[in-house]
DNA sequence: GTCCATTTGTCCGTATGTATC
DNA sequence: GGATACATACGGACAAATGGA
């Protein structure tokens, strides 16, 4: 399961246990992943490493955390279609954390921005917009 | 500066402090931040708290780590331009582990995913490419 | 070349707070 | 009220890589 001698750092590997599980469909959208004591009690290790294995899982955008429910696996979002109008360009980066509350955004989740000719830039989030052309 | 009893915690202050300093031009693009352990000494807080702070800012894409050298400010990438043809839909996502290693993406670049009329798609790291409209 | 200081990475244990059930 | 679960913060320890004396 998890070798701490191990070139790879144990977090990491507990990230990629949890990873291929949810990439599998072993752990379907909404499902929990075992609680962090349990997670902790399970392979043996601190709860403060099992807490950096779902920090990653968090920046991946993987699974979502509900305090103090628990932690999730994220469910996908209904896409809403915006235009990219002529002249405009568009871009991604992942939000500050000011835009991130603005926005309700779950953590792991870019934004998409689109830069009007004139230099204004609109901001959606990447998780429930897709662009197109007419 | 840094107020432990205010609601905000401790890390996300810091990291508001930091980002600032960022995006004011004060640090600039390929400048180091002060290390872990000068940060915690400077506002009296642990160590891991200050990794907690440059944590957030790393899921950010503002700063690289180049261990043990320091963290830096991140350098903008040469943007190339994609033109998104007809009938064509482009979203944005947080790489896989695969991509990440593939198109050798620091952390806190999502990817542009470009999808064919035909289902297929092609990525493009975020922070190196735009999309425009011919 | 070696030695040493610096810096980030990893891991542990503990404690307290807060929100939910 | 009590139990559970995540959030925050502290402390310590050692490893690994870099760079300079």
């Amino acid at each position: 399961m998890i070798d701490p001698s191990a070139d790879r750092a144990v977090f990491r590997q507990l990230a990629d246990l949890l990873r291929d599980q949810i990439m599998s469909g072993e752990l379907g959208p909404g499902e929990p992943l075992p609680s962090e004591l349990r997670l902790a009690q399970e392979y043996g290790i601190s709860r403060t490493t099992v807490r950096q294995a779902i920090a990653q899982l968090r920046t991946e955008g993987l699974v979502t955390v509900e305090r103090p429910r628990g932690t999730f696996v994220r469910i996908p979002e209904e896409v809403k279609l915006i235009t990219l109008a002529r002249g405009e360009r568009a871009g991604a980066r992942m939000p500050t954390d000011a835009e991130r509350r603005a926005h309700r955004l779950g953590e792991g989740v870019p934004v998409l921005v689109v830069t009007a000719p004139d230099g204004s830039t609109t901001v959606h989030p990447a998780d429930r917009v897709q662009l197109t052309r007419p």
